[in-house]
DNA sequence: AAATATGTCAACCGCACGTGT
DNA sequence: AACACGTGCGGTTGACATATT
């Protein structure tokens, strides 16, 4: 069934709102609040669509708003939270008083996204483009032109796509792609850059005065959702790179080799965490389904559960298809997995459903 | 000075979800 | 259960401003 449009859009006047529509919308808004947004056109005398003065008032009108530019400190937190969770913009913008949801995707697609990427970052999965394309040609398929490589969005929209004139090799030539862009895409300067930049926004940092509780909670929400996405999903989730602020031997290093691994490239860490899964550790797994805890991540502080979580699933989930069938054999069915998990996840982080799903 | 390229950001669109009937 | 409606979200577009040629 084709929903019809919100309003006649032949009677409803489009584009920049004039200073005038600004004071009818204020004014509505001073004597009767928000709300029915879609008899406000009437009543404020606009010929506008509701959902169109909804916009006009979240994004600009609303008196709360900051209107300058945004400070270092909030593009730092817009990078690590997106590191986190994805481009969920409205629950960054929560976590940045005054920014709306539009307002930061804006301002990530403008220039946060580019900054990422003139430093050799992903700006999708925050890895470095050469580890994407390392990781990519393991796997072992051909690229096509205009396959995808890394940028692993939800709508899968969002993606680094090679284009012909962009890397001008055939087919043939691609066990020629990692070393080309190792060697000549990122410059030692350009690694050098890489390395710190990306120790300063994703590692440890004494000076870092962020809520370490808030981003490990979102990391267990993107968890849960990612979880509850699709199955394809469990192959496609970017690495979390902020992770592990309190750990102080945490690097980059760290993070690309503990990152999503396949199987057969760690025997050795396959076979302790196979051991490890099977044994001791089996009361965390019932507990969590989901999230399988090797002995090495335990080490860590308590506050580190949501991100642990995120690690090992997304080890489980890109990894070995025996530790996803293994966890999943605990319960009747997929969803009753996902269920369960997504119930712990909540008793883990009981402030997730009143702070971060305000609305 | 004019043409073109690039960047910014407000606004639009379609879809999904929650709620009420 | 099915549907209508209101609302929110993320992706995309397009107008405008600015920079570059």
């Amino acid at each position: 069934m084709v929903r019809p449009p919100c309003c006649d859009k032949l009677n409803v006047k489009r584009g920049l709102w004039t200073a005038e529509e600004d004071a009818k919308m204020l004014a509505h808004v001073a004597k009767h609040g928000t709300g029915n947004w879609t008899a406000v056109p009437k009543k404020a005398g606009l010929q506008r669509c509701g959902k169109s003065c909804r916009l006009r008032w979240t994004n600009y009108l609303r008196p709360d708003l900051k209107h300058d530019s945004f400070t270092p400190q909030e593009e730092e937190m817009i990078i690590r939270l997106h590191a986190a969770i994805g481009s969920r913009w409205s629950i960054i913008a929560q976590q940045l008083p005054g920014r709306t949801d539009n307002d930061v995707k804006n301002y990530w697609n403008a220039r946060l996204r580019k900054k990422l990427s003139e430093m050799g970052i992903d700006p999708v999965t925050h890895k470095p483009f050469s580890k994407i394309l390392a990781d990519y040609g393991n796997i072992g398929g051909l690229v096509k032109y205009g396959s995808r490589i890394g940028s692993l969005s939800r709508g899968l929209k969002n993606v680094f796509t090679l284009k012909p004139e962009q890397y001008p090799f055939t087919p043939e030539g691609m066990s020629n792609i990692n070393s080309h862009l190792m060697t000549t895409t990122v410059p030692p300067k350009m690694e050098s850059n890489q390395e710190c930049f990306l120790n300063i926004m994703y590692n440890n940092d004494a000076n870092n005065n962020h809520s370490l509780d808030l981003l490990d909670q979102l990391q267990a929400i993107r968890l849960v959702t990612e979880a509850s996405s699709t199955c394809t999903a469990y192959q496609t989730i970017p690495a979390p790179c902020i992770l592990d602020e309190s750990s102080t031997s945490f690097s980059w290093c760290d993070f690309l080799l503990e990152d999503e691994y396949l199987p057969g490239d760690h025997p050795q860490a396959e076979q302790e965490n196979a051991a490890e899964f099977s044994s001791k550790d089996l009361t965390n797994q019932t507990q969590n389904p989901n999230v399988m805890i090797p002995q090495s991540f335990q080490s860590n502080t308590e506050v580190n559960a949501g991100v642990n979580g995120m690690d090992l699933a997304l080890q489980s989930n890109t990894g070995s298809d025996d530790q996803v069938a293994s966890s999943s054999s605990q319960h009747s069915s997929f969803v009753e997995t996902i269920m369960d998990g997504e119930s712990k996840i909540f008793l883990d982080f009981p402030n997730l459903l009143e702070e971060i799903f305000y609305y």
